[in-house]
RNA sequence: GCGCUCGUAGCUCAGUUGGAUAGAGUGUUUGGCUACGAACCAAAAGGUCAGGGGUUCGAAUCCCUUCGAGCGCACCA
């Protein structure tokens, strides 16, 4: 258990040996810091519970803690407010446990299966700056969980299926009518693909204009969709050659953002269980015909908004993305068996997301005990509030993004740094963090102005001041190293600027748990700047190598090193890789 | 029409299970490199928390209302 969490309990234990009812205390950063460095505002609370002055309550408590030797400065404030602060030799041992593991800072959760579906990629279409959120947080919500103990799958989930599979085949078929797997006689022989990734990224929206202005054009790519999920052989044999091409492009990105799938699945997988899971359903008799589709009602009598039902069958004959989604659960229960399922996905999907969750409840394709959660994050706006278009009204693509930024930290690098590919993956490990460090900051769910120089800004609150800071911490324990400093003996600290950080680490297991539970990376990120602050100012106005006083030198490394390391962690969390040097 | 999200400093955003004097970055003004990496540190200025009403010891946060913005509402994904 985390050192907060057990100071907590004890006084949590402490108030109830005092007779109030109380579950549980929260320790905060007091908001008087003149005062105090934690403050405990349930006083009030039990004043109101058992109808008494707030003071008299607080004076109580005042005296049962300051008998205790870790607290100095235990006092009432205003009405109630109890503030605290810790002792020095508190702190040392603190630091000393964060010594052996800073893990000893971490609470664990429950131990849960999980699969985070994440990424929204689609075949042979581009990924553009939209995607970015949910490579980023499905992808630090992972590695969070796994932190806190969770077995976790990340799924990218592939868009496979979709009409676009009808629109690039149909216009492959114009470019190249010649190819064999156009062939009435064709019966799956190998056949080379005559296009590249470039080619690829033109036939889409080509495709996709040509479809929309003409209705007999759309009419045959929905055919063709259609024929590919029937599984007709030689636009499946061509569909996929397309999907491997187009996956090659997807995981240079996501390697780039550092985000890895454990399954690389998509859409078209879940055609295994589609069959078996619609039969499942109609044994269940949930299943109705409506205008020619086969939808499922999904009302519940407690409904306040109207619910349409979820469409499994379109009046064509075709899967959907509801039908897919839903087999997917089917199938993950079948093979996984997870405790929970997240869903990355932005916010306006949050409707499809409850249709399909309440069809898979209902059924029982999932019992009550799998959690199915839907995580959606705010859209990516251009300035005038709409989703962000280029100036000339083109959708900026990841690719374009990570150039524009990754010139901007090319500039800056080390001049020290003279090897061309060094200077090539440094300053995209900059430019990324930039990128995600700036994305993790505001709150999940809100939508955000997209601005490019908002990403290519590198001072301040910024990934790379992150990279600067810790890569510098680095540096400082290297030269300790080649002093002839090894194991850092702790003994004392000296002000307020290696107190604060001691405080700040205290609060670590309350972020991440809190976190952990809205599913937000935003107090990380929050929490990384005010770790990395306290320590620059602590490294500003203290000389540690030459410090004469040998047990503070010691003790700063050693607070040093446990710094250094949180930022490792924390920055690894939010998938920010950390070069050598920059 | 029904439903969801939101309105906080010039700009971009935190803070919303109710707590003390509403925060950060940026921008503006100013100071700090002959000591461990200045992508750094320090200081100043900047607010009717959209408007109004209510709940209470206490409201940016909860409730009601007005105004404004965005999004979603069965056969695209």
């Amino acid at each position: 258990m985390s050192i907060i969490k057990n100071v907590e309990n004890d006084i949590t234990k402490t108030i109830q040996n005092l007779g109030y009812e109380i579950p549980r205390i929260i320790l905060q950063p007091s908001r008087c810091r003149e005062l105090g460095e934690f403050q405990i505002n349930d006083a009030f609370t039990l004043a109101k519970e058992n109808h008494c002055n707030p003071r008299e309550i607080a004076e109580k408590i005042v005296t049962e803690l300051e008998k205790d030797n870790r607290f100095v400065n235990v006092n009432i404030a205003g009405a109630g407010f109890i503030n605290l602060s810790f002792s020095e030799s508190f702190y040392l041992d603190f630091l000393k446990e964060l010594q052996k593991d800073i893990k000893n800072n971490i609470d664990m959760e429950p131990k849960k299966k999980i699969i985070i579906d994440y990424g929204g990629a689609n075949v042979a279409k581009i990924l553009h700056v939209g995607h970015l959120r949910s490579a980023n947080i499905g992808e630090a919500l992972k590695r969070l969980a796994r932190l806190l103990g969770a077995e976790v799958l990340g799924d990218v989930h592939l868009g496979d299926s979709g009409l676009q599979s009808g629109m690039v085949v149909s216009e492959m078929q114009r470019r190249y009518p010649e190819l064999d797997c156009f062939k009435e006689t064709y019966q799956g022989e190998e056949f080379s693909l005559p296009i590249t990734s470039e080619d690829l990224s033109v036939i889409y929206p080509e495709a996709s204009k040509k479809a929309k202005e003409d209705e007999e054009r759309m009419k045959e790519c929905q055919e063709i969709t259609f024929q590919i999920q029937k599984g007709h052989v030689g636009y499946n044999a061509l569909w996929n050659k397309i999907k491997d091409l187009s996956i090659i492009e997807i995981k240079k990105i996501y390697n780039d953002l550092n985000a890895s799938f454990e399954l690389w699945e998509g859409e078209l997988d879940s055609f295994a269980y589609i069959e078996d899971m619609l039969a499942y359903l109609n044994e269940k008799k949930l299943l109705e015909i409506s205008e020619g589709a086969t939808i499922m009602d999904i009302k519940e009598e407690t409904d306040k908004k109207e619910m349409p039902p979820i469409i499994l069958v379109n009046s064509k004959g075709s899967y959907i993305y509801e039908t897919t989604d839903l087999a997917t659960i089917y199938g993950r229960m079948k093979r996984f068996s997870p405790d929970e399922m997240w869903y990355v996905a932005d916010s306006r999907q949050e409707l499809h997301f409850e249709q399909v969750f309440r069809a898979s409840r209902k059924s029982g394709i999932t019992s009550r005990d799998t959690k199915l959660e839907y995580i959606g994050f705010g859209t990516m706006n251009g300035p005038d509030g709409k989703p962000f278009k280029t100036r000339d009204g083109g959708v900026m693509t990841l690719r374009d993004l990570i150039n524009l930024v990754n010139e901007e930290t090319r500039k800056r690098l080390n001049p020290l740094i003279t090897d061309e590919e060094e200077q090539k993956e440094i300053s995209k490990m900059i430019a990324i963090s930039a990128l995600k460090y700036a994305d993790f900051l505001p709150y999940r769910t809100t939508d955000y102005i997209f601005e490019p120089s908002k990403f290519a800004d590198l001072e301040g609150k910024t990934g790379p001041y992150h990279l600067y800071s810790t890569i510098r911490m680095k540096s400082l324990l290297k030269k300790a190293e080649n002093l002839g400093y090894k194991d850092y003996s702790i003994h004392k600290l000296k002000n307020e600027a290696d107190k604060s950080i001691m405080e700040l680490l205290l609060t670590l297991p309350k972020v991440l748990k809190k976190s952990y539970d809205v599913k937000s990376l935003n107090d990380i990120a929050e929490f990384l700047y005010k770790l990395t602050s306290a320590y620059n100012k602590f490294y500003s106005e203290n000389h540690i190598l030459t410090s004469k006083d040998e047990d503070l030198k010691t003790t700063w490394l050693a607070l040093t090193e446990v710094v250094y390391k949180t930022n490792l962690l924390l920055l690894d969390v939010l998938g920010i890789r950390v070069p050598e040097k920059m």
